[in-house]
DNA sequence: AATTTGTTCAACCGCTCTGTA
DNA sequence: GTACAGAGCGGTTGAACAAAT
């Protein structure tokens, strides 16, 4: 515990800085647990702590909220960091809506600890990197995310409705089981190499059952189909795949403006993926996406 | 066993955003 | 429209611990 000095905020009053002791989790949980509306700036007035009010929040909500889930990311949850990352930046606080349980601040020591090894791994620096098989596993999902889509196995068709007037239909590949939780592409024949854009978009797929519908979190183009407006690639969060009527109509507005994806997650993880795809592996389908990214890779 | 180096993560800082008078 | 206060956010730091030497 450091010792009491003057914080810029909080009127300059004496505060204490460092760790927090037990004595003072207990008297700030007991507080905020009572009281429904909480003044972050009044509260070591009416608890007595000697500390500062934006240090009681912060207190809270990395630490004591007991809505928070400690332990290590699952694979599902890092996944999702990455593709959510990619999708809206470093947008800590937003990406940590998405992962009920997890607080802005884990998920941003997560990615930056990540990051370094990455940097470390692709400047050749091993013996730094490759300290933990954890750090290996962690940086193979991130490279397939950013850098490596994995062959096609299946193709199924998939209308990507967006804006006003496209309505176009492209063929879906999936690289293996999605587990539920999780990103997957479709379908991997761009590199990453090629402009890709974040722009929201609705993707409906429609089959005999009805439709689906998720959010794409990204969109691959290649040059000839950006100058055609026609995406060749997406990447899709199995996690906020939900079912929609047949007479919703499609609409270009961001996910979050959609009624249909307000579904709590529960109901979205019993939806069983495996009733609706094939996820086969074929030697020929990878030896073609192989080609496909030899080529684009010497075109542009 | 002692020291050095690397990693994690809680906490701080300063800035921006938002609501209100 | 503006000034102010409080809340929220992301970058960064540093203490504590683990692993390597």
């Amino acid at each position: 515990m450091q010792m009491a000095h003057e914080h810029k905020c909080c009127n300059k009053q004496k505060v204490r800085l460092g760790a927090w002791s037990t004595e003072e989790d207990e008297t700030l949980f007991a507080y905020v647990i009572n009281h429904d509306q909480v003044k972050w700036s009044f509260v070591p007035e009416l608890t007595g702590l000697k500390r500062c009010g934006k240090s009681c929040r912060l207190r809270w909500i990395n630490y004591l909220n007991p809505n928070i889930k400690h332990g290590n990311f699952t694979t599902e949850e890092i996944s999702l960091i990455f593709s959510l990352q990619k999708s809206i930046g470093n947008k800590w606080a937003q990406i940590a809506k998405h992962m009920p349980g997890r607080t802005a601040n884990e998920i941003k020591n997560f990615w930056n600890s990540k990051q370094k090894k990455k940097w470390l791994v692709s400047n050749n620096q091993p013996n730094e990197a490759s300290s933990s098989s954890e750090t290996i596993h962690h940086i193979s999902i991130l490279e397939s995310f950013y850098q490596h889509p994995y062959p096609p196995t299946y193709t199924d068709n998939f209308q990507l409705n967006h804006g006003s007037n496209m309505h176009s239909l492209v063929d879906c590949s999936l690289n293996e089981e999605p587990p539920m939780n999780q990103l997957y592409t479709i379908p991997p024949y761009a590199p990453s190499s090629m402009a890709s854009n974040n722009v929201p978009m609705m993707l409906t797929i429609s089959h005999d059952h009805g439709f689906l519908n998720s959010s794409v979190s990204s969109i691959w183009m290649t040059p000839t189909s950006y100058a055609q407006n026609f995406p060749t690639g997406c990447h899709m969060h199995t996690n906020l795949i939900t079912w929609i009527d047949d007479d919703q109509p499609n609409s270009s507005k961001p996910l979050e403006d959609q009624p249909y994806s307000s579904q709590p997650l529960e109901e979205v993880e019993e939806f069983d993926i495996n009733e609706f795809f094939n996820f086969d592996l074929f030697e020929e389908d990878q030896m073609k996406f192989e080609a496909s990214q030899y080529n684009n890779s010497h075109v542009i």
